[in-house]
DNA sequence: TAGTCATTAAACCAAATGGTTGACAATTCC
DNA sequence: GGAATTGTCAACCATTTGGTTTAATGACTA
């Protein structure tokens, strides 16, 4: 099995692994946003918001650019690539079960 | 976009984010085993380990078939494929960068 | 029945998480 | 220069997490 990096799957999981953060990434593939607005919808703090970029930030899966006194975010999905690839080798594990089901449904005598 | 259930993404990406938990799994490609087997190769106690198991449970990537006393899990790796496909809707994402790398290196007068 | 084995439960602890508020810094606008 | 805007920082709080240790439970075994 190919080995990956453990702290970026723990970043990336990690930060994958709050609703908030996961909309904020949504809205990001719209546009780019400033963190005001990428704050907006939610009901909690800027503050609170800011932390939540602060984690997608660490996992890599936004970039920051400050212009003047707005800090615009871009998503950088990259660092889903290796979590998407830590996953699919998991893939004939379940689609292995899938193909046994088929068999099954498949077998001559199945329905009687 | 597809919609997933907010929860299973969050149990999922939560169990996923933790180094212990994804060597269980991994181990766990290769054959069932018991809570204490799976626990053996980490340097924590054997409560530690069953409480990363039962983390795992929660998201549903182990069953669990009790013989006795002991516990046998068993990977199921379907919740993961929940998770592969959000991943996958951010796939254009990176590839789309990659397609503009691309696109600059073959301009004709990208070298020059 | 007593002892051992496999596992969970309970109580505890330190650190991280997700949130708040209020102060601060930098930028822009009047 | 002064005020408003944008965002972070710091301190704080409650909850969760990841770990410990010491029972307790349940199932085999001698």
């Amino acid at each position: 099995m190919v080995e990956y990096n453990t702290e970026n799957l723990d970043a990336l999981f990690h930060a994958l692994a709050d609703p908030t953060r996961r909309a904020m990434l949504k809205a990001l593939t719209e546009k780019n946003m400033s963190v005001g607005d990428l704050a907006k919808p939610f009901e909690m703090s800027l503050a609170a918001a800011s932390k939540h970029i602060r984690v997608l930030e660490h996992a890599g899966l936004i970039h920051r650019q400050v212009q003047g006194r707005s800090h615009i975010c871009e998503l950088n999905a990259e660092p889903m690539h290796g979590g998407l690839e830590w996953i699919q080798h998991y893939q004939r594990y379940w689609n292995q079960q899938l193909d046994t089901l088929e068999q099954l449904l498949n077998k001559p005598d199945s329905n009687q």
